[in-house]
DNA sequence: CATACGTGGGC
DNA sequence: TGCCCAAGTAT
Protein backbone atom coordinates (compact mmCIF):
# COMPACT_ATOMS: atom_id res chain seq x y z
CA UNK A 1 0.00 0.00 0.00
CA UNK A 2 1.48 3.57 -1.14
CA UNK A 3 1.49 6.54 1.43
CA UNK A 4 -1.82 7.79 -0.06
CA UNK A 5 -3.79 5.06 0.44
CA UNK A 6 -2.17 4.64 4.13
CA UNK A 7 -3.30 8.42 4.58
CA UNK A 8 -6.83 7.79 3.18
CA UNK A 9 -7.13 5.08 5.36
CA UNK A 10 -6.06 6.88 8.80
CA UNK A 11 -8.49 9.67 7.37
CA UNK A 12 -11.40 7.36 7.62
CA UNK A 13 -10.50 5.72 11.10
CA UNK A 14 -10.17 9.85 12.40
CA UNK A 15 -13.73 10.45 10.87
CA UNK A 16 -15.21 7.29 13.02
CA UNK A 17 -13.20 7.25 15.77
CA UNK A 18 -11.54 10.91 16.42
CA UNK A 19 -12.67 12.91 20.00
CA UNK A 20 -14.98 15.76 19.85
CA UNK A 21 -12.53 18.48 21.04
CA UNK A 22 -13.86 21.89 21.11
CA UNK A 23 -10.98 23.51 19.90
CA UNK A 24 -11.60 21.19 16.44
CA UNK A 25 -15.50 22.05 16.66
CA UNK A 26 -16.38 23.90 12.80
CA UNK A 27 -17.30 26.95 14.54
CA UNK A 28 -13.71 26.95 17.07
CA UNK A 29 -11.88 30.95 15.63
CA UNK A 30 -8.26 30.53 15.31
CA UNK A 31 -7.63 32.37 18.51
CA UNK A 32 -9.26 29.43 20.18
CA UNK A 33 -7.36 26.82 18.19
CA UNK A 34 -4.37 28.90 19.03
CA UNK A 35 -4.85 28.96 22.57
CA UNK A 36 -5.21 25.45 22.28
CA UNK A 37 -2.15 24.58 21.30
CA UNK A 38 -0.54 26.93 23.75
CA UNK A 39 -2.11 24.77 26.44
CA UNK A 40 -1.71 21.62 24.95
CA UNK A 41 2.38 21.91 25.04
CA UNK A 42 3.13 19.24 27.17
CA UNK A 43 -0.07 19.08 29.36
CA UNK A 44 -2.84 16.31 28.65
CA UNK A 45 -5.77 17.17 26.70
CA UNK A 46 -8.05 16.47 29.75
CA UNK A 47 -6.21 18.79 31.93
CA UNK A 48 -6.51 21.57 29.30
CA UNK A 49 -9.90 21.18 28.44
CA UNK A 50 -11.47 23.18 31.24
CA UNK A 51 -9.04 25.43 31.29
CA UNK A 52 -9.37 26.09 27.62
CA UNK A 53 -13.07 26.50 28.13
CA UNK A 54 -12.70 29.30 30.90
CA UNK A 55 -9.66 31.07 29.42
CA UNK A 56 -11.65 31.24 26.14
CA UNK A 57 -14.95 32.56 28.25
CA UNK A 58 -12.60 35.12 29.90
CA UNK A 59 -10.70 35.91 26.59
CA UNK A 60 -12.66 35.60 23.69
CA UNK A 61 -10.21 37.34 21.48
CA UNK A 62 -6.06 38.07 21.55
CA UNK A 63 -7.37 42.10 22.10
CA UNK A 64 -9.27 41.00 24.99
CA UNK A 65 -5.86 39.10 26.59
CA UNK A 66 -3.83 41.83 25.75
CA UNK A 67 -5.92 44.11 27.60
CA UNK A 68 -4.70 42.43 31.17
CA UNK A 69 -1.70 42.14 33.52
CA UNK A 70 0.25 39.35 32.56
CA UNK A 71 -0.13 38.38 35.97
CA UNK A 72 -3.63 38.00 35.47
CA UNK A 73 -2.81 35.96 32.43
CA UNK A 74 -0.36 33.58 34.58
CA UNK A 75 -3.13 33.51 37.63
CA UNK A 76 -5.83 31.95 35.27
CA UNK A 77 -3.30 29.19 33.79
CA UNK A 78 -3.76 27.22 36.62
CA UNK A 79 -1.96 24.14 37.47
CA UNK A 80 -1.47 23.30 34.03
CA UNK A 81 2.07 23.69 33.94
CA UNK A 82 5.22 25.83 32.74
CA UNK A 83 3.51 29.08 33.19
CA UNK A 84 6.23 31.00 31.15
CA UNK A 85 3.68 29.83 28.62
CA UNK A 86 0.71 31.91 29.61
CA UNK A 87 3.11 34.63 29.74
CA UNK A 88 4.03 33.99 26.35
CA UNK A 89 0.75 33.46 25.38
CA UNK A 90 0.31 37.26 26.46
CA UNK A 91 2.99 38.61 24.89
CA UNK A 92 1.72 36.92 21.59
CA UNK A 93 -1.72 38.58 22.40
CA UNK A 94 0.07 41.84 22.36
CA UNK A 95 1.80 41.28 19.57
CA UNK A 96 -1.13 40.05 17.37
CA UNK A 97 -2.99 43.06 18.47
CA UNK A 98 -0.33 45.69 17.85
CA UNK A 99 1.47 43.89 14.47
CA UNK A 100 -1.59 42.01 12.98
CA UNK A 101 -4.66 44.05 13.32
CA UNK A 102 -5.62 41.99 15.92
CA UNK A 103 -6.21 38.43 14.17
CA UNK A 104 -4.19 35.26 14.60
CA UNK A 105 -1.94 35.38 11.39
CA UNK A 106 -2.04 32.23 8.82
CA UNK A 107 1.77 33.31 7.23
CA UNK A 108 4.41 30.61 8.86
CA UNK A 109 6.87 33.01 9.39
CA UNK A 110 4.15 35.38 11.11
CA UNK A 111 3.25 33.05 13.71
CA UNK A 112 7.23 31.71 14.45
CA UNK A 113 7.80 35.11 15.38
CA UNK A 114 5.02 35.12 17.85
CA UNK A 115 6.72 34.30 21.44
CA UNK A 116 5.96 31.15 22.59
CA UNK A 117 5.16 29.53 19.05
CA UNK A 118 7.92 27.14 17.75
CA UNK A 119 8.11 25.33 14.65
CA UNK A 120 5.60 22.61 15.95
CA UNK A 121 2.67 25.27 16.91
CA UNK A 122 3.45 27.49 13.64
CA UNK A 123 2.26 24.73 11.62
CA UNK A 124 -0.35 23.31 13.94
CA UNK A 125 -1.92 27.28 13.94
CA UNK A 126 -1.79 27.48 10.42
CA UNK A 127 -2.70 23.81 9.51
CA UNK A 128 -5.81 24.09 11.79
CA UNK A 129 -6.79 27.54 12.13
CA UNK A 130 -6.15 28.40 9.10
CA UNK A 131 -6.85 25.53 6.99
CA UNK A 132 -2.97 25.69 5.29
CA UNK A 133 -0.93 23.09 4.03
CA UNK A 134 2.21 22.45 6.51
CA UNK A 135 4.17 19.48 7.95
CA UNK A 136 2.49 19.32 11.07
CA UNK A 137 5.12 17.29 13.26
CA UNK A 138 4.52 16.53 17.11
CA UNK A 139 5.88 13.88 19.08
CA UNK A 140 2.54 11.95 18.16
CA UNK A 141 3.53 11.83 14.41
CA UNK A 142 7.08 11.49 15.11
CA UNK A 143 6.02 8.22 16.65
CA UNK A 144 3.65 7.26 14.09
CA UNK A 145 5.86 7.64 11.26
CA UNK A 146 8.91 6.45 13.37
CA UNK A 147 6.81 2.94 14.10
CA UNK A 148 4.91 2.77 10.82
CA UNK A 149 7.95 3.75 8.22
CA UNK A 150 10.90 3.80 9.83
CA UNK A 151 10.34 0.15 12.08
CA UNK A 152 11.52 1.45 15.47
CA UNK A 153 9.60 2.19 18.89
CA UNK A 154 10.43 5.38 18.96
CA UNK A 155 11.90 8.27 17.07
CA UNK A 156 15.13 9.91 17.33
CA UNK A 157 15.52 12.19 20.95
CA UNK A 158 15.78 15.25 19.19
CA UNK A 159 13.85 16.30 15.72
CA UNK A 160 16.16 15.08 12.86
CA UNK A 161 15.97 16.60 9.62
CA UNK A 162 15.70 13.36 8.07
CA UNK A 163 12.32 12.86 10.37
CA UNK A 164 10.97 16.16 8.67
CA UNK A 165 12.25 15.24 5.11
CA UNK A 166 10.05 11.87 6.27
CA UNK A 167 7.32 13.73 7.07
CA UNK A 168 6.88 15.86 4.26
CA UNK A 169 7.09 12.79 1.84
CA UNK A 170 3.61 11.61 3.78
CA UNK A 171 2.38 15.30 3.14
CA UNK A 172 -0.80 15.27 0.84
CA UNK A 173 -0.71 17.74 -2.11
CA UNK A 174 -3.98 20.10 -1.47
CA UNK A 175 -4.57 21.86 1.59
CA UNK A 176 -7.87 19.68 3.02
CA UNK A 177 -6.03 16.55 2.88
CA UNK A 178 -3.33 18.07 4.22
CA UNK A 179 -5.02 19.49 7.43
CA UNK A 180 -7.20 15.75 7.56
CA UNK A 181 -3.56 14.34 7.83
CA UNK A 182 -2.09 16.56 10.57
CA UNK A 183 -4.98 16.13 12.31
CA UNK A 184 -6.08 12.49 12.04
CA UNK A 185 -2.05 11.13 12.36
CA UNK A 186 -1.88 13.38 15.86
CA UNK A 187 -5.21 11.58 16.71
CA UNK A 188 -3.82 8.09 15.51
CA UNK A 189 -0.52 8.86 17.60
CA UNK A 190 -2.96 9.76 20.52
CA UNK A 191 -5.44 7.29 20.98
CA UNK A 192 -3.57 4.13 19.68
CA UNK A 193 -0.40 4.49 18.53
CA UNK A 194 1.01 5.37 22.06
CA UNK A 195 4.23 5.33 23.75
CA UNK A 196 3.30 2.47 26.04
CA UNK A 197 0.90 -0.26 25.59
CA UNK A 198 -0.02 0.61 21.18
CA UNK A 199 -3.43 -0.61 20.41
CA UNK A 200 -1.99 -2.23 17.65
CA UNK A 201 -4.80 -4.54 16.93
CA UNK A 202 -7.20 -1.57 16.20
CA UNK A 203 -4.63 0.31 13.95
CA UNK A 204 -5.90 1.15 10.46
CA UNK A 205 -2.77 1.07 8.87
CA UNK A 206 -1.47 -2.59 11.51
CA UNK A 207 -0.81 -4.28 7.76
CA UNK A 208 1.76 -1.79 6.80
CA UNK A 209 3.23 -0.83 10.06
CA UNK A 210 6.97 -2.39 9.90
CA UNK A 211 7.50 -1.69 13.59
CA UNK A 212 4.23 -4.14 14.21
CA UNK A 213 5.37 -6.88 11.12
CA UNK A 214 8.46 -6.52 12.41
CA UNK A 215 7.35 -8.04 16.04
CA UNK A 216 7.19 -4.84 17.73
CA UNK A 217 11.18 -4.87 18.44
CA UNK A 218 12.22 -3.50 21.32
CA UNK A 219 14.08 0.23 21.63
CA UNK A 220 17.91 -0.83 20.83
CA UNK A 221 18.84 3.04 20.85
CA UNK A 222 20.20 5.06 23.24
CA UNK A 223 18.51 5.10 26.70
CA UNK A 224 15.94 7.90 27.02
CA UNK A 225 16.47 10.11 29.43
CA UNK A 226 13.29 10.65 31.85
CA UNK A 227 12.82 14.44 33.81
CA UNK A 228 13.76 14.93 37.03
CA UNK A 229 11.34 16.74 39.44
CA UNK A 230 11.44 16.03 43.12
CA UNK A 231 13.92 18.32 44.74
CA UNK A 232 14.71 20.38 41.74
CA UNK A 233 14.73 23.73 41.41
CA UNK A 234 11.49 23.33 39.18
CA UNK A 235 9.68 22.13 41.44
CA UNK A 236 10.81 24.87 44.13
CA UNK A 237 9.94 27.75 41.56
CA UNK A 238 6.17 25.98 40.99
CA UNK A 239 5.70 26.08 44.96
CA UNK A 240 6.15 29.12 45.30
CA UNK A 241 4.08 29.96 42.09
CA UNK A 242 1.55 28.04 43.61
CA UNK A 243 1.21 30.32 46.55
CA UNK A 244 1.21 33.37 44.26
CA UNK A 245 -1.83 32.30 42.11
CA UNK A 246 -4.19 32.10 45.67
CA UNK A 247 -2.76 35.16 47.65
CA UNK A 248 -2.69 38.78 46.00
CA UNK A 249 0.50 39.70 47.36
CA UNK A 250 3.06 37.54 49.85
CA UNK A 251 6.38 38.80 51.52
CA UNK A 252 9.74 36.86 50.50
CA UNK A 253 9.72 35.44 53.95
CA UNK A 254 6.34 34.34 53.59
CA UNK A 255 7.55 32.47 50.22
CA UNK A 256 10.75 30.81 51.59
CA UNK A 257 9.03 29.51 54.43
CA UNK A 258 6.94 27.47 51.80
CA UNK A 259 10.48 25.59 50.81
CA UNK A 260 13.04 24.84 53.86
CA UNK A 261 14.44 22.07 52.94
CA UNK A 262 17.04 24.06 50.62
CA UNK A 263 16.86 28.06 51.88
CA UNK A 264 19.42 28.67 49.29
CA UNK A 265 17.60 27.18 46.53
CA UNK A 266 14.70 28.76 47.24
CA UNK A 267 16.23 32.02 46.85
CA UNK A 268 17.13 31.04 43.96
CA UNK A 269 13.76 30.07 42.56
CA UNK A 270 12.91 33.47 44.00
CA UNK A 271 15.27 35.54 41.74
CA UNK A 272 14.75 33.02 38.84
CA UNK A 273 10.79 33.67 38.76
CA UNK A 274 12.01 37.29 38.96
CA UNK A 275 14.38 37.44 36.60
CA UNK A 276 12.03 35.68 33.88
CA UNK A 277 9.19 38.29 34.95
CA UNK A 278 7.04 35.54 36.05
CA UNK A 279 6.52 36.77 39.81
CA UNK A 280 7.31 40.95 40.20
CA UNK A 281 8.29 42.80 43.08
CA UNK A 282 5.59 46.01 44.36
CA UNK A 283 6.64 48.96 45.50
CA UNK A 284 6.05 47.96 48.87
CA UNK A 285 8.47 44.87 48.38
CA UNK A 286 5.79 42.51 48.64
CA UNK A 287 5.90 39.90 45.35
CA UNK A 288 3.02 39.21 43.31
CA UNK A 289 2.19 37.58 40.09
C1' DC B 1 22.57 20.08 20.68
C1' DA B 2 21.54 19.30 25.49
C1' DT B 3 19.10 21.27 29.10
C1' DA B 4 15.66 23.92 31.87
C1' DC B 5 11.10 24.56 32.31
C1' DG B 6 5.36 22.40 35.95
C1' DT B 7 2.05 19.25 36.96
C1' DG B 8 -0.60 15.17 37.65
C1' DG B 9 -2.33 10.60 36.15
C1' DG B 10 -1.32 5.75 35.24
C1' DC B 11 0.84 1.46 36.10
C1' DT C 1 6.43 3.42 44.99
C1' DG C 2 8.82 5.74 41.77
C1' DC C 3 9.32 6.21 36.77
C1' DC C 4 7.31 7.49 32.39
C1' DC C 5 4.81 10.45 29.75
C1' DA C 6 1.88 14.47 27.86
C1' DA C 7 -0.26 18.59 20.69
C1' DG C 8 7.25 22.03 22.79
C1' DT C 9 9.99 26.37 23.14
C1' DA C 10 13.99 29.00 24.03
C1' DT C 11 18.67 29.23 24.98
Amino acid sequence: MDRPALVARVAAWYAAHARPLPWRAPDCTPWGVMVSEFMLQQTPVVRVLPAWEAWLSRWPTPAALAAEEPGEAVRAWGRLGYPRRAQRLHAAAIAIRDEHGGAVPADLEALRSLPGVGEYTAAAIASFAHGRRHVVLDTNVRRVLSRLEGGQQYPPATLTRGERERAAAWLPESDADATAWAASSMELGALICTADAPRCDACPVQEACVWLVAGRPAWDGPPRVGQAYAGTDRQCRGVLLGALRTADAASDDTLLALWTSDPAQARRALASLLADGLVRRRPDGSVTL
